[in-house]
DNA sequence: GTCGGCATCATCCAAAAGGTTGAGATTCAG
DNA sequence: CTGAATCTCAACCTTTTGGATGATGCCGAC
């Protein structure tokens, strides 16, 4: 029985690649995106069994929300993300979002045939290296930041004193300077560049 | 007359699309190579006019690297950049190891066809965004760091503190604070965090 | 040999960052 | 309504960072 696909990348040549890899006599690609917002109309118009989707997206909305948006479509396609990057928050970020798995790009082609297929019949499917991670991730969560948070850990990682934290964000430098001992606390540690660097390792920014 | 084309990349999904797209009457691709190691083999055996190379090629050498042992070979390939990033330090690097140009991913397969052929010809081949942002760095040159700077820079970004990094190093944190000095005066900030941010936007480490 | 660049270290001082404690205001869920 | 979370701010204090200046030794270029 054969798999009906929509893949969904901005690059015109990942597409083709992956049209060439998949198109076989067990999945067939319907369509292609290179958008998330054209990803959703043409999921509704089309019914995919299966989105296969970028996280990276250029211009335009995410991978992830352009999978809570699949997810909520009636019938739900299921949604396997394939992507470069391995970053533990974006992982999270997409399953919480209703991603049936996260493949790696770097993978081999029957690796991601194998995924859509079991993504069809409603399995999870992650890539065995990123499984470990997710689990260890998920016990080992990291701390919840409030929005106001994470808006001063993504201007402190822009290289931002307090001052200049506080001045775009319209508040006082004592204001900056308990946001971030909250965020050092949260994230258990002590200097900003330790901060930055814990952020981006973990795809918090 | 057709070019041949060597393809360079580490993931099996964008080779299968480059061949998909880039095989017409005009361009022949002869071979794929997963790795830098294994490019300059077949390069050296299969003598192609252009070589299509990622510059992150996940293990073994990376893409200047590999630039610079295709150049030379005898005949050497013309080498085309093909990357899904731009930062700068890594254009112009490409650029001094003997890259005929560079692209971004995300560009029509027809632009890339231009580029090959340009390439094959012996032309200089940029893509067009790119063009002016590297004349722009080739005049505001990122100013040069001493190997010692560089590995300061890149422990600083860790978020190691002027202790750590010392302790790292082996030397007293007053030799830490001097080359901190250096790389802020040379890079024109004055907090580690911005150097950080400056560092990683310009692809200096 | 001399000069310049580099790495090493020091001292002194000023500024920024970080830690602690506490407190008023708002919002939102139970 | 009450309590919890969030955002806001303040005062105080310690530590870290950054700036300025100068000194030593090494090495390679001229």
């Amino acid at each position: 029985m054969t798999t009906t696909v929509l893949l969904v990348d901005d690059h015109p040549v990942v597409r083709s690649g992956l049209r060439a890899v998949l198109d076989t006599d067990t999945v067939h690609v319907l369509g292609e995106a290179a958008t998330g917002e054209e990803a959703i109309t043409l999921a509704a118009h089309l019914h995919p069994d299966v989105v296969l989707c970028d996280l990276r997206l250029g211009a335009g909305i995410d991978g992830i929300q352009t999978t809570a948006a699949l997810r909520a479509l009636i019938p739900a396609p299921a949604v396997l993300i394939l992507t470069t990057f391995d970053r533990d928050a974006e992982i999270l970020g997409a399953i919480e979002a209703g991603a049936a798995g996260y493949l790696l790009k770097d993978v081999a082609p029957e690796v991601i045939i194998e995924g859509i297929h079991r993504a069809a019949k409603g399995d999870m499917f992650l890539a065995p290296d990123l499984a470990s991670r997710v689990l260890q991730g998920m016990r080992n969560p990291l701390p919840r930041l409030t929005d106001r948070e994470l808006e001063v850990l993504r201007l402190m990682s822009t290289g931002a004193a307090n001052r200049d934290i506080a001045r775009t964000l319209f508040v006082t430098e004592a204001t900056v300077k308990s946001h971030i001992a909250h965020i050092f606390t949260k994230l258990d540690v002590d200097s900003r560049s330790r901060a930055i660097h814990l952020a981006q390792e973990t795809g918090l920014i």
